[in-house]
DNA sequence: GAGCAAAGTGAACAGCGTCCACATACGCTA
DNA sequence: TAGCGTATGTGGACGCTGTTCACTTTGCTC
């Protein structure tokens, strides 16, 4: 990281972390301007290192995309998590149950209205739902799909959702809060109050909650 | 059209009718590859014309593409609109609303499954949500968003939806769909089958239905 | 019929991703 | 300690993109 970010020249010949340098370099583009603006010449430059040494380590520049849609979901897990863990220590279970699952809700969208560039960056290409690539996990191991289902089998277990009806719930609550926050990132609703946004994101949740079961 | 697609060499200097034929040559790009294949000397060439004379008829490549998404932004509004008029004639104003809004978002959701080029492409840069586009509206005269809020309407007005929770209804119902949409052509629901994301689609109408209230 | 503006051409530039042949230096083995 | 193989980085080139500038052709109007 402290080499990544600086463009002054090196004196080794040999960087010695460049992958992790067009790494930084890419995430960082990727969190400024969204996947479009990852620029494989960019990094290397970023890195004091010519365009081609950048093959040693990605086959191509799609490659060193998905490494940096990687870590964009790793991020984006993060954010869930720490919503997650902000929950107050609480009894019923019904109410953590929903508590949770407005956890997952609202930190998938306030990362996405945080972190535009990264949360388009994280669906920019698509990642197969059941890999568990290590890289997109945050601390507790799972990814962002993985910490809904926490909390929807919390509504299920609570009694908050039929057991007949929990099965593709995931599918149903993701797509709610994936599309608000794109339509507010990229769509229609580009223009929309962030605030707004939130306030519609409660609503969403609360919405989700009733409509489950 | 019939000059548009054609690739033959033309005799006359004038082309007679240039911006429709960049405009169907890049339509005809983004049904096949989205947004990112609207290339602007590709269109010429499909044209049997130079690259710059594109330059008299559109500012920039953004223009171009910018008419295309406009274009397949009707073309979504004529399949919910389709979906809408195969409704059968029925009494019941309550029926019938319910009806309606499941007609758009299946409409929504049947076009983004059918074309996905096309609806990546007409949600891949901000359009104003309350810009009236006349090239954006379907036959009758409404585009996406107000095909929707027509058939809310027609639930606050029988009676399904409080008339304290119509307001921004709009936006709530349009999240799932969109979502579900992006997440079943370039998200991680990539390769679910498609009868399988169109039974989805069936359960979330019904989840917005029991839920906006 | 003269002239003028609209429409199309041609050459050029910078930036991109990528391939090729070549140079360098690190680390293992002898 | 000397040598050598290989991982890593360099330099140059190619074709593609969008875009600009100066130029030519054409059709229409006075």
């Amino acid at each position: 990281m402290k080499k990544g970010a600086s463009v002054q020249k090196r004196r080794t010949f040999r960087h010695g972390d460049l992958r992790n340098a067009l790494l930084a370099a890419g995430l960082e583009m990727a969190r400024v301007g969204g996947p479009d603006a990852v620029i494989l010449r960019e990094a290397t430059r970023q890195a004091g290192v010519s365009p081609n040494a950048a093959y040693r380590h990605f086959a191509n520049q799609a490659a060193l995309l998905e490494a940096v849609r990687s870590a964009c979901l790793a991020r984006l897990a993060t954010s869930i998590e720490e919503e997650m863990a902000r929950i107050a220590r609480v009894r019923d279970p019904q109410a953590l149950a929903r508590r949770s699952l407005r956890a997952v809700g609202m930190g998938y969208l306030g990362f996405a209205l945080a972190e535009p560039g990264m949360f388009r960056t994280a669906f920019s290409v698509p990642p197969l739902v059941h890999e568990q690539n290590p890289a997109n996990t945050a601390s507790m191991g799972l990814n962002p799909f993985q910490l809904l289902s926490l909390a929807l089998d919390r509504m299920s277990a609570s009694g908050l959702l039929k057991k007949k009806d929990r099965p593709g719930a995931e599918y149903l609550a993701w797509s709610t809060v994936h599309g608000l926050a794109l339509l507010a990132l990229e769509g229609p609703l580009h223009s929309m109050p962030r605030d707004m946004v939130l306030a519609l994101g409660e609503r969403l949740v609360a919405m989700v909650e009733r409509g489950l079961s």
